[in-house]
DNA sequence: AAAATATGTCAACATGGCTGACGTAATTTA
DNA sequence: TAAATTACGTCAGCCATGTTGACATATTTT
């Protein structure tokens, strides 16, 4: 993440680039607004498939987290998801019970229990997230590489303070977030 | 919305503009988790504020929407929300019972029921919106306004194609999307 | 040997989606 | 003007997915 070339690191130093788009309420509310729309559209194709075979937007994640990084203990799941155990052990159960997730116990500590995606997990996965790369690849096509980094951090900023460190982490990008 | 200056017009033309940023699933991948990660976040903290008045999400979607649009028919809120008008009875009904939102039939049409917020309401509203506010404000503060309008446009970009034109009504923008 | 940890499970509850069916008042249309 | 359409409300029930609380089991750590 960290701040590419656009981002201001001094606070507010130049006055130019922030004309005509202040703070105010007016500017900042259609954001909120962008953000629900977004998301509601965004997962409505996903959210199809996903009733084709019974299941719902929890089993996307499972599925999306696990296929994205297999070996992935229960654990890890709960802190990306932030939801409990319970929540989780139901749909988990549907979906290593309907041959799409793998569980093995750890090798090192055989208490852990490492989940893998099955080869029609993958395929699952897989068709979950073409709508999901789709859309993005055709957004980010018109978009300059450095706008691109400033909607990722923009995202990224999005995130509360506390989890950015595992969010970057589990992005692969080496760096940490730190306050200008 | 339109198209800020960095966002291309032209079919990839400017090659030096996307290196390094390929639009191949590795790329794309992050952003997919981006989304999920700031909406999770996002919407956490109006969930609490919520939680203690013993309303939830949906009671939010509705509140926000009569608070920014005031006159706002049942069916606009249908079709904003893309919810059934059962599920969506549910939760107006309490927020009209509690003395947060008005109906008033319309003048010309009778039949049509026009939704304002009282000043109970519009206090709940803003309390709402007050973590909202604060998270993308810290977040543009330090971004250069070129690069908000790529954020706002690739938001944009998110919604379902034949919803861009009644989104963008919405916000206030009175440009409509078109396809480069 | 005892405590802590990783996970699973049972039971019950709440929120907020959904479908289907039906009702009522008001407006539009044939 | 009678009939059709529209805007909205409502009843009933189902499903997905979040919650809390309590308890069990295996394994590892102390």
């Amino acid at each position: 993440m960290g701040e590419p070339s656009g981002i201001k690191s001094a606070n507010n130093a130049n006055k130019k680039s922030t004309r005509s788009a202040p703070n105010d309420i007016d500017s900042l509310m259609p954001v909120i607004e962008l953000l629900f729309f977004a998301y509601r559209d965004f997962v409505s194709e996903p959210d199809e498939i996903l009733h084709a075979f019974g299941f719902g937007r929890a089993h996307h994640r499972v599925l999306h987290f696990v296929n994205r990084q297999p070996g992935l203990r229960v654990a890890d799941l709960l802190d990306i998801l932030k939801i409990t155990k319970q929540s989780l052990a139901r749909v988990l159960k549907q979906l290593v019970e309907e041959g799409f997730i793998e569980q093995h116990a750890g090798s090192r500590d055989r208490r852990e229990r490492h989940l893998f995606v099955t080869d029609k997990g993958a395929k699952l996965a897989q068709d979950l997230s073409k709508p999901h790369l789709k859309r993005i690849a055709e957004a980010l096509e018109k978009i300059d590489e450095e706008h691109r980094e400033a909607i990722k951090y923009f995202l990224y900023s999005m995130i509360t303070n506390d989890d950015k460190i595992d969010v970057s982490k589990l992005l692969g990008t080496p760096l940490v977030y730190t306050r200008s």
